[in-house]
RNA sequence: GGUGAGGUAGCCAAGUGGUAAGGCCGGAGUCUGCAAAACUCCUAUACGCGGGUUCGAUUCCCGCCCUCACCUCCA
């Protein structure tokens, strides 16, 4: 059974299949690597994940191309302000990225290619392009593409009969036009080249127009028609993408293959976050970082950003944290409990060959979250009938055989989910006087005075640290 | 102004032409010197407003109110 998604481009819910009846081709505009990305982009990035991994777990390969965007305005203004070469700064910034994806138990693309790698392709594009009568070059050495000249522009986002050669965003609008408007034929007409700036610096290729670099929309087609071919089976990114950057990579891609592009369009809605819009001015940005340092897991983060379906703005708060982290330990308790009744390992329930081999296709007991899943991603649908499940399974006493399919059809959710339910607990280490207080409590507890021991608890509170008491001993835990 | 999405219990969030999943919170109990954890159980007459269609609408249609997003480089 094939996994569907709402399809921009039909605007209706679509099978996705692989074209070659093989392995599903799939492009995602990655990150500009100019600071950490914050939790909206991740957002986008963790539902695409979630759809990978749910394809895959049905069996069907994925090859996920992703890529980083290295060069553009706000790299090169922010590595100028830094005093640091783009390519280190780029570097460090993709690093990070990384790091935050893979803490978010995000699969690492099939391939990561960045624009400054692919400056030669680029280049075809945009020849291929000139010769075919759709662009054309300036006075000052920037490449343009006549929109006028592609009849299908404005398909996808459906604004075939919007304004859009005014290039502002409103009628009123006063800022002054930028100095290269008036290098455009037309103010709908976006660059694919854009000529040597003094700004840019150092920051240049050369090219048969002149020095310059390339436009955003440019690599994302160089780029997915490198790894993927001239038509692939699916495009995603943010809503905001669809306009201009979709639009225009489908006109620059068909333009010069006349061929279909992307088959299928999956675009992930945004987030706001205590009911306003995240923004810098609002102080409501948040980093992975930013959630860690107020003693969040990134499992949790990961849970809040798949509780809402990828079409609906979600409404990001710190108390949905609370919710996820309490929710997360109830499934872990769950897994560990069938883990065990189904004498698997911890490692094979976390294996998606083992899940494959070991769940049945629909996930048996667990076929209603599954069903909720390949049908539109539907991932707080799918969290709701899991939940539901273990909760019926519950009584229901099953043979030996039936507990390891059970096990791994949770195991599946899960998998597709991208939920790690044994996180790494790093525990911070008490310092020393701390844990001699603690020792003293329980030494005092053990001679039954009571009183001390409190006295030395509300010590050990005041200071930061709880104290656990476990069946035989004690644990101390920081905040 | 144009286009699109949405308004479901204290919070988050699915879903449906026949009176509505789930999570969190809350409450009770078991356990525990205390605290926490854990386990069990429980709770709420929640579907923006006004019309219409229908045997019946939260679900379809119309109008209104409100929120949010996009409209040239923001996932």
């Amino acid at each position: 059974m094939a996994v569907s998604l709402y399809d921009t481009l039909t605007r209706s819910v679509q099978e996705i299949r692989p074209e070659d009846g093989k392995t599903l081709r799939f492009y995602c505009c990655g990150p500009t690597v100019y600071g950490p990305a914050h939790i909206g982009n991740l957002r986008t990035f963790l539902l695409q994940d979630v759809f990978r991994r749910t394809v895959e777990i049905s069996g069907l390969p994925v090859n996920h191309v992703r890529n980083i965007t290295d060069v553009d305005d706000k790299t090169i203004r922010e590595s100028n302000n830094k005093g640091v070469p783009l390519k280190e700064f780029t570097r460090e910034w993709t690093e990070r990225f990384h790091r935050d994806s893979h803490a978010l138990n995000m699969l690492a693309p099939t391939a990561e290619p960045a624009a400054t790698g692919h400056i030669r392709q680029q280049i075809e594009l945009i020849e291929c392009l000139i010769d075919r009568g759709h662009a054309y070059a300036s006075k000052s050495g920037s490449v343009y593409f006549r929109v006028s000249s592609f009849e299908d522009y404005g398909r996808l986002s459906r604004l075939r009969e919007r304004e859009i050669t005014t290039g502002r965003a409103t009628p009123d609008d006063d800022e002054p036009i930028d100095a290269d408007e008036y290098e455009r034929d037309s103010g709908a007409d976006f660059a694919l080249w854009k000529a040597h700036k003094k700004e840019d610096g150092d920051v240049f290729w050369d090219s048969p127009w002149g020095r310059g670099r390339p436009g955003w929309h440019l690599e994302c087609s160089a780029m997915s028609m490198a790894f993927l071919g001239e038509t692939f089976d699916l495009h995603g990114g943010g809503v905001d993408l669809v306009f201009p950057h979709h639009e225009n990579e489908i006109a620059q891609s068909e333009a010069c293959t006349c061929k279909p592009f992307a088959r299928h369009w999956f675009h992930c809605a945004h987030l706001m976050v205590h009911g306003e819009k995240m923004s810098k001015s609002l102080g409501n940005l948040y980093t992975l970082d930013d959630i860690q340092a107020k003693g969040y897991g990134p499992m949790d983060l990961r849970y809040v950003l798949t509780s809402a379906h990828y079409r609906q703005q979600l409404n990001f708060t710190i108390d949905s944290l609370n919710a996820a982290k309490n929710a997360l330990k109830r499934l872990r308790k769950k897994a560990d409990a069938l883990i065990e009744t189904a004498g698997i390992t911890r490692e094979a329930f976390y294996d998606p060959e083992a899940i494959i081999k070991n769940s049945p296709e629909d996930a048996g007991v667990f076929r209603t979250a599954w069903q909720e899943l390949i049908d539109d991603l539907n991932t707080p649908g799918a969290l709701g009938e899991v939940f539901r499940t273990l909760g019926r399974i519950e009584k229901a006493s099953i043979d030996a055989d039936g507990n390891k399919q059970l096990a791994f059809s949770f195991a599946k959710i899960i998998h597709a989910l991208g939920l790690d339910l044994h996180p790494d607990q790093e525990k911070t280490e008490a310092p020393e006087e701390i844990r001699k207080l603690a020792e003293e409590r329980w030494q005092a507890k053990k001679r039954k005075d009571f009183a001390r021991a409190d006295a030395l608890r509300e010590e050990l509170n005041e200071a930061g640290w709880s104290v656990l008491d476990r069946k035989d001993g004690y644990e101390l835990e920081a905040g």
